[in-house]
Order: structure tokens, then sequence, then C-alpha cells
DNA sequence: AATTGATGTTAGAACATTCTAACAAAAGGA
DNA sequence: TCCTTTTGTTAGAATGTTCTAACATCAATT
């Protein structure tokens, strides 16, 4: 299961935009202290009628309460969606900057993207591969800063190529056979 | 641009369903040689109208050549957008099973769903990783277990604070030798 | 209190995607 | 050939999300 359930009004699953509307009431809720149509509308970039309309569908989900010309705010069961959807989202921000060094404002909008497509188990994975990165010593920032060496100046980065060399035909060899396994789309 | 253009019928970006139908085609096309409604409404899980209607879609903006009754190509414009889903499908599912260590099952479904969301330049940056991680020693195969243990055996890895110490012997010393800005491993 | 500008709502429409029910063509026996 | 099954189509409806145009309310100023 992908999407959050609810346990208000329908038992029907989220869908992504709904997930989205909650994030940003979630996110304003917390800078602006009153969260308003228009606010929801400059955030989602989307006209206020849309966003009266998706209200109404929350409200009678039970992911906010929400009454005409009313400031909006999420109910325990919107929130919780809302703050997921937060915590997803930094999580492959973070991934996205951190570990492929993307720049933050592209990572920031493909986050937004995939925050509603994973699962959470694979959310998981992500944690537990960046917290792997930062724990274990041979793949900590210094590794991380040769990828970003690796990204800048071209395929083929002379000082892991280097390292190849100086490490045993061991493990040269287990680099062999992955290679072999992942560049396997010769399709054309 | 996240998403492919045609040079066909219509100026507007395809949605991600109609690359999902693009992407099945291609495929269909490879492992049948025909492609029928049938296959497409199987391999999609909608129903046989469903596809009939898309195909209509897509042939008027010139991805399809589609014929009453007849069976279903692409156009050169169809397969590119087919092949370049297949590409990002790939690279994806490798990256979900080969380095965050997902079961093939689960990242294909992932993948399937990543594949639209994600930028060509993001996408890139998928790859380079990968090949990052194979090419540079510190970071292969070797290491990627590690992780693989780390994730079933909870989350402190003493193996990987072993390892730095086993390795200070031969490989350290290199390392510092050779390396310049080594220094940012001494975390716990 | 009346006017004005910002904000919010309603009504009605459009679009993409999907479905079901009913009909139509094709294919393959008997 | 006629019949049956498989495959494909049309028509029509539903859902979810969005828009524009028009109207309503609120807040502030005069």
């Amino acid at each position: 299961m992908t999407r959050l359930q609810n346990s208000g009004a329908v038992g029907k699953p989220l869908t992504s935009v709904m997930e989205d509307y909650l994030e940003a009431i979630f996110d304003l809720d917390r800078d602006k202290k009153v969260v308003r149509v228009k606010d929801i509308a400059r955030r989602l970039d989307v006209k206020m009628p849309t966003v009266t309309s998706m209200l109404k569908t929350l409200s009678d989900r039970g992911l906010v309460y929400y009454e005409k010309y009313e400031y909006v705010e999420l109910t325990n069961d919107g929130a919780d969606v809302g703050r997921e959807m937060r915590r997803r989202h930094e999580v492959l921000r973070k991934f996205l900057t951190n570990i492929l060094k993307i720049d933050f404002k592209t990572a920031d909008a493909e986050a937004c993207k995939m925050e509603h497509t994973l699962s959470s188990d694979t959310l998981d994975s992500f944690t537990d591969f960046m917290e792997f990165i930062q724990m274990c010593p041979r793949a900590g920032e210094n590794w991380l800063n040769h990828f970003e060496e690796y990204r800048l100046h071209g395929r083929r980065p002379e000082k892991c190529a280097e390292r190849t060399e100086q490490f045993s035909c061991d493990l040269k060899q287990r680099v062999d056979s992955m290679k072999n396994d992942a560049s396997s789309d010769n399709n054309a």
C-alpha cells in the first residue's frame, strides 16, 4: 500500500493530488499560523475555486475542518498524512542533493513528484541507505566527494581507476561482475 | 522538461498514462511480433474499451498506427517514447535492486511509477551514481554487501567499523598517502 | 454607513481516464 | 456452411481535477 488511509468518511485511498493539498496545508500551518485559500492556491499553482472544491472533498473525508469563508485546519488524520508527506519529501530531497548531488531546486521539485509514488518500504530503504553511507567509513563523505568529481569531470575518474589497480584481483573481479549486470541494456 | 514531445498531431505534452501505453506496446512488440488490444489490456490491467479509446488518442497524435480490428504498431515517434520509458524503467529498477537491495518485484513496480516523474537529468544522475559505484573500488559490490547486512541485521553495522580498522594495514596507508583530503572518514 | 479591493464561492464546463452493457467482426471448428 | 468463442468496438456514464465567469463576503478606509 503506497497511500495512507484515513479513518474518516470514506474508505477509498487518497489520490496523490489530495496528498499534495494536505502537505501544503501542513506546511503553511507551520509557517503562517492561519491557512487561507489563497495561500494554498499560490503554493500549488492552481486557482482558488479549485482549492475550494478540493477542501470540500477533503472535508467530506474528515481530513480538514472547513467552513465557508473561514480558515482551514487539518484534522488529526489530515495532519498525519501531511506530516508523512513532508517526511517523505525530506528523505527524497536529501537523497537527491546529498547523494546524487542534484541542485536543491531541481531536487525539491523531483522529490515532490516522487513522494507520492514510492511505498513506505522503499522510502525506508532510501533512509537506510543514507544512514549507512554516513555510518560506514568506507562510504562516507570523502567517497561522496569523489562522486561529485566524477559527475563534474567526466566519466572516468582517474583517482578511482588508480585505486582499482591497487586493489586485489579479488575485488576487481566482483566489480566486473556487477558491471556486467548493470550495463546490460543494449537494446538500441 | 520531464516528458518527451512528439512531432505529430498535437504540441501538447504526453500524459504519464500515454507513456505507459507506449512503453507497453514497445515491450509487447519485442516479445510477441503482433500486438493486440487484448495484450495491452492485460498488461496494463485495464479493460479493452479503454485500450481502444487510448489507441485513438495516440493515433491522433501520430504515435501509433491504428486501424479498426487490426494490429497495433508504433510510429517512429511512438517508438522513441516507448524506448525511452523502457530505458528509464531499467535504470531505476537496477538502482532499486542493485543499490537499495529491494526485491525485484517491488522494485519493478516502483520503477514503473517513478519513470514518469523524474527528469532526464535526474535519471542521468542515477545512472552516473551506479557507474561510479562500480568504478570506484571503495564503493563496489563488497561495500554494497555491507549495506545489505546493514539492512537485514539492524541499524548499527559493527562490521563496517571493524573493517575500517582491518583495512588500515595495507589500504589505509595507501589511501592516506595518495589521497590529500582523506580526513572525514573518522566518524563512529 | 457606503465604497472599494481583496478574498472566497458557486455554477458550469472541459479534459483525461476509466468503466459497463451491448453490439460487431474474426477465427476456428463441427 | 453455420455456430460458437474470442476479440474488438461503440455508446454512454462516472470520477477526479481543473478552469473561467459571475457573484458574494470580508476588511478597511473614508
